[in-house]
DNA sequence: GTCGACGATGATAGCGGTTACATTCGATCG
DNA sequence: CGATCGAATGTAACCGCTATCATCGTCGAC
């Protein structure tokens, strides 16, 4: 399926050197008849220069196509137009989309994002929040409430403002986003309760690295447990959640419990598998067998049946950022604080 | 399914402020007892520095926790350890995947990500290369070989090295790392043939701003006809493909083309979408209705029946990046090159 | 008419590193 | 034994912009 033209190196680049070095603010402010420090006001507090000065600096800055330089600006103001945000995959589409989340609600403002990709591993978010913080961001973002010892005293040590995301705490280094990840287990296993289960199952995934996921299966078998059910069946999926790997989980966690009734899923992707698989055994969903996964990814609404799953606010998570985001950086609402976006119970076909 | 605790800005942040300023190098070259220079080539050029008094500095780093300040050594050196990205998407998985590659290929060189979300928009990758390149970056990624004016010239204008992805062109700007997004449609469009399908369909998404889906549906279309097709039956989706809209669309589509047994979907996601919608109105898939995705997804192979679709190489794409910016900022391997990466028809059940 | 206030602009000292160049000093060599 | 050389280190001039403070009119008020 190759093109034949795709020899490696074989292509000239299209491009030739133009030499032409990029333009300072000096040359901006000669050519304007005025001082650097004038150019640079007039860049950023347009209103402290007078129009006609503006006029020319504009017109320097149009005709010598200038750029300002960030990092020497940075440097001089000790700020970057700059957020870190660390999140623990970049696949996993809960992220992205609070990602872009937060992009958006920051539009037009400037900033860039430098993303770090911690994959679960506490000591790898540490390093990345070493190399962003020397960064000067105006402000980090990362996943979870939970760090190692050394990534915690780099995060209390620093004035950026911190905010912690996808998850809830009593005590936020400064400010929390997020919603209650044990609650989801609560409230799928009520809901199970509900629509009649005998036997709970769960298939979950990485139980060593994702907590988070560790902690909505807490929820979910603590209150299983407490409102009559015997302790769910349980499978662990080896390695990152794939609806592949769901659908065999799920085969063994029916095979080991013919018994298991109703399934929460540790994500849609695995709860996709499993719909599959059943499909397969031709066990009926939702009469045999209930499903419920975490996420509302888009194909959920779109299965057949309905997939049941647990909506949660991702998208609303980046607009929360930003907005508090923005308001820390314009310099009001000094301290953070602890923000619980909840989460939605959404009721398929398939419970 | 909020938590009392919720309420916004109630709970006191953990942090302190400790008030104790970052280190400088000027710090650490006092308490090493040599100069900042000294200090400087033990960081970045260890081997030009005695043992011993190498071994003082970094006692005096680790004693002090010192990190130095990127932006002032960017500023001096006027290079920065930094990779700009720009995506069209965060939330398409391909994307995503191939980031984390050019991550990992990057991996332990202390280059971070400034990743920027175009939104399929060439004005908005305009912006983007812009004040990207403001932050001398040692390479810039983006995706696809289309561009405005303005971005040509910012690119061409550059001595930042330029990687255009996900394409394939006669004129790279510097190097070009991809497949041939037409030939993905001349694949199926032969694929369908020998499966024995008569009538071909299509259903495309973003046909005005995705280029590249665009370029698979010529392909598709073109060929379709050449082998003895009449002209494909077409909808498209309105905003973002989504496997909701996929269903409805492939319902619009069968609805107004009864005959039509192949149905090429722009994406794995829509695919999804036409599968479910298949199964709901009992055609059975495949034998009155042929259905093949792009991309290969995870769950495209735990479908039942396994959705046929093309595997992009999106993990490639990255890694091969990284393999060439390697190359680059190190010095070797001056000029440019394009890469075809091809692709793989994914046979499964549902074609 | 003089003074102070205020708005607009300029001069300039950093920001925290990097790096070209100078300096030092022992080892090598004729 | 002095000249030479190279390794190790220091000196200091930037990198390009920001921000503080000084300067200079201009204008209204007393």
């Amino acid at each position: 399926m190759k093109a034949e033209k795709g020899a490696d190196g074989t292509k000239p680049a299209l491009r030739e050197r133009h030499g032409t070095a990029r333009p300072r603010m000096a040359d901006v402010a000669r050519i304007a008849g005025v001082s650097t420090a004038t150019v640079s006001r007039a860049l950023r507090q347009p209103e402290l220069v007078s129009p006609q000065v503006r006029g020319k600096i504009e017109a320097a800055v149009e005709h010598l196509s200038y750029r300002p330089n960030l990092m020497a600006g940075a440097l001089a103001s000790a700020r970057s137009k700059t957020i870190g945000v660390i999140i623990p995959s970049m696949i996993n589409a809960f992220f992205s989309v609070t990602l872009e989340a937060i992009e958006e609600g920051l539009a037009g403002a400037g900033y860039q994002l430098l993303i770090g990709n911690s994959h679960y591993e506490l000591e790898s978010e540490e390093r990345l929040i070493a190399s962003m913080l020397a960064w000067s961001p105006a402000a980090l973002v990362i996943t979870g409430c939970r760090h190692s010892r050394g990534a915690m005293r780099a995060l209390l040590d620093t004035d950026v403002p911190i905010v912690e995301m996808w998850e809830l705490t009593d005590n936020p280094i400064d400010t929390a986003v997020g919603f209650s990840q044990r609650d989801i287990g609560v409230a799928v296993a009520r809901h199970f309760k509900e629509r009649g289960a005998r036997r709970l199952g769960f298939v979950g995934a990485m139980h060593q690295r994702d907590y988070r996921a560790d902690a909505r299966r807490a929820g979910f078998f603590e209150t299983a447990q407490s409102i009559g059910f015997e302790p769910p069946a349980e499978v662990q999926l080896p390695g990152l959640p794939t609806s592949v790997r769901g659908a065999k989980a799920f085969a063994e966690l029916i095979a080991g419990h013919p018994d298991v009734d109703a399934v929460l899923c540790t994500n849609d992707v695995v709860a996709l598998g499993a719909l599959f698989e059943a499909q397969r055994l031709g066990w009926s969903v939702p009469d045999r067998l209930k499903i419920c996964g975490v996420g509302d990814v888009d194909f959920a609404a779109a299965c057949e049946p309905g997939l049941s799953t647990v909506s949660l606010p991702r998208r609303a998570i980046g607009l929360k950022i930003a907005e508090v985001l923005r308001e820390r950086i314009a310099g009001r609402l000094p301290t953070g604080g602890v923000h619980d976006l909840g989460f939605e119970l959404v009721r398929r076909g398939s419970t």
